[in-house]
DNA sequence: CTGTTAGCGCTTTCAC
DNA sequence: GTGAAAGCGCTAACAG
């Protein structure tokens, strides 16, 4: 009826007097240190995998007793995607400093390379971990690669850069995030047919790129009622989103739907209610699919002009991004599971 | 240009230095522990704000040196959800031993109350802590209230109990989770009107019948162009939800939607599918809206014969449970935004 | 009421 | 190559 999953009680100087050796030599063979014959490592392997000898990590944090820092690179300028990040990451300080944790952040135009690339350069020495949000491009791999050569533990943060040596990403699969995105607007526009918008604040990056790529591929597969129009490019700015959005939704009479890509939200938002009110009347307005979950989008969902908002959970990625950093610097293992990173489909009614 | 959130080097020792008293004494204060003069009080408590002091959490543990014993008590009987969450409670063995925690499966009756009652009753002095599905009954709030008293630390888990005085619930808003499938369902099917059916395996079950409750509402406010039927009951059994539901379907023909609200979900799939045979040609089969990412919805959802399930991470919840419960043991804070459990929409395109 | 002290289990010099 | 021993920062007896 009561089956444990878990026990154990032994410490370190048990397997040392199993092994007949003594703890310093237990501790060497535990973290793979050199300076043990070949023949003593396997006595002391052996005595730790009988026991199935777990060390106690407290007792390990209190020895080592070092204090880790660790940066976060992030955007400058205000996103209020990035600051929900940071807000996270304030609301943990308790956490961080009861383990002797801290984190610094670091603003920089992400969206610059070379900028980009000298920040991270400049943080080599003073760091054992950092979390970027990086942009895919030689020099920022470059960068990163040098940081990892150079010891110090490297995630990338929402987006990636895959070609890079970086130890681990803490994003969204953000061709599946478009894929998503498609089949809700598709599913949602139901029976009609007619002309589906895209607008992303900029074609030239590595995740917009990613979510229309697999926006489109569910469209053109799925969805042969609708066609998709060429991408508008926002750069994530209101009034440029507004601009050639609602030049746009002149156009074309039919559109039944819309992706936002990035950010430019409240622009969008503009067009679209300007044009809901002068289609008063018609059976149903632009089924419109965006992405994030911030007070703004919030409040569009509750009122019913956006649908849907695909989702990262900017707590959890902040959170994810410390323990991994820290489970790194540690070489302790990184629970996969719990630090990947969840596409939400964020309606009206399971708002977080 | 960098910020930092977090800074301590301090010890104990500092603190007491500080105030003019010795270790002990801060430790007191820092722990509530009486007998200490209410002004010596004061004295360590501002040298401690004054210098945001955060003790030490591994030290903390390493002294305190329990090892602490935790138990989930859950439905006997073979439910894939509840199956996920020992699977991921068994992946976190590694870290509950190296924090010499252990965590025990003490397998119920959940569904009858004097049982799980007696069965909550015995564990009293031999655990820390107690994660129970738990059924929302007066005799299995008595039984919670007698574990609370004797300072054991109680989460219910998937089931609240809300009025009894367990310390936390570990689970979803299940009346949001139901307005939630409301939602999808009238949203996906879109401009038809026609009938919708309710399966449930007992309107009984609290999280049932909030479920229910919510989707009603939803369905009754949002979309006039449908109407629910009498709720079934299959008993979260296969074989009995097939029946009844293909026994509806066949005097129904206009349905249009269905919700399944508990388990029985291969018998629900047995009897839909059945319909869309003799349906093929139609403009549309029944949207399918369910609960749980499991082998089987997951499978149902890839071939379209699903369209969405409702989901609360099981792996999420385990790991929520263990920590709420050590946070709970050593009168640490609770992350409540980390603990919180979300509604998770999952369709084909974002399975986890 | 308050202080002293002996560990908790591991890491890390420093000797041998 | 290996071992002995001094802490890491806190907790919990036990004295006073």
């Amino acid at each position: 009826m009561a089956e444990t999953l878990t026990t154990t009680a032994l410490t370190l100087k048990d397997i040392a007097r199993q092994a007949g050796v003594s703890l310093a030599t237990v501790d060497r063979v535990l973290h793979n240190r050199p300076g043990v014959r070949p023949d003593t490592v396997r006595r002391v392997k052996e005595a730790i995998e009988r026991n199935a000898f777990q060390p106690h990590v407290a007792a390990a944090e209190l020895a080592r007793g070092r204090a880790r820092r660790f940066a976060f690179v992030m955007p400058s300028g205000p996103n209020p995607f990035m600051q929900q990040i940071e807000a996270y990451l304030g609301e943990m300080s308790a956490w961080l400093s009861s383990r002797r944790l801290s984190v610094e952040m670091v603003a920089t135009d992400v969206f610059d390379p070379s900028v980009l690339a000298a920040s991270l350069e400049g943080l080599s020495d003073d760091y054992d971990g950092i979390a970027v949000v990086a942009l895919d491009h030689p020099g920022v791999r470059a960068a990163i690669d040098d940081l990892v050569d150079a010891g110090t533990k490297v995630v990338t943060l929402v987006s990636d850069v895959p070609s890079s040596r970086r130890h681990h990403y803490i994003g969204i699969d953000n061709i599946a995030a478009g894929r998503t995105a498609g089949a809700l607007v598709g599913r949602l526009v139901g029976q009609r047919s007619g002309k589906v918008a895209i607008i992303a604040g900029s074609q030239g990056l590595r995740d917009h790129a990613e979510r229309i790529f697999g926006f489109i591929q569910v469209m053109a597969s799925e969805f042969p009622g609708l066609s998709v129009l060429p991408v508008l490019e926002g750069r994530d700015e209101d009034a440029r989103s507004e601009q050639v959005l609602a030049r746009l939704l002149g156009r074309h009479a039919d559109i039944v739907g819309l992706y936002n890509v990035g950010a430019g939200t409240q622009g969008v938002a503009n067009a679209l209610s300007e044009k809901a009110l002068s289609d008063a009347g018609r059976d149903r307005q632009v089924v419109f699919v965006g992405h994030d979950v911030t007070a703004l989008t919030r409040r569009l969902l509750l009122q019913g002009l956006m649908d849907a908002a695909i989702s990262q959970n900017p707590g959890h990625e902040a959170r994810a991004a410390v323990r991994v950093l820290l489970a790194l610097a540690r070489g302790e293992p990184i629970l996969r599971e719990q630090e990947k990173i969840r596409i939400d489909i964020v309606m009206r009614d399971n708002l977080p």
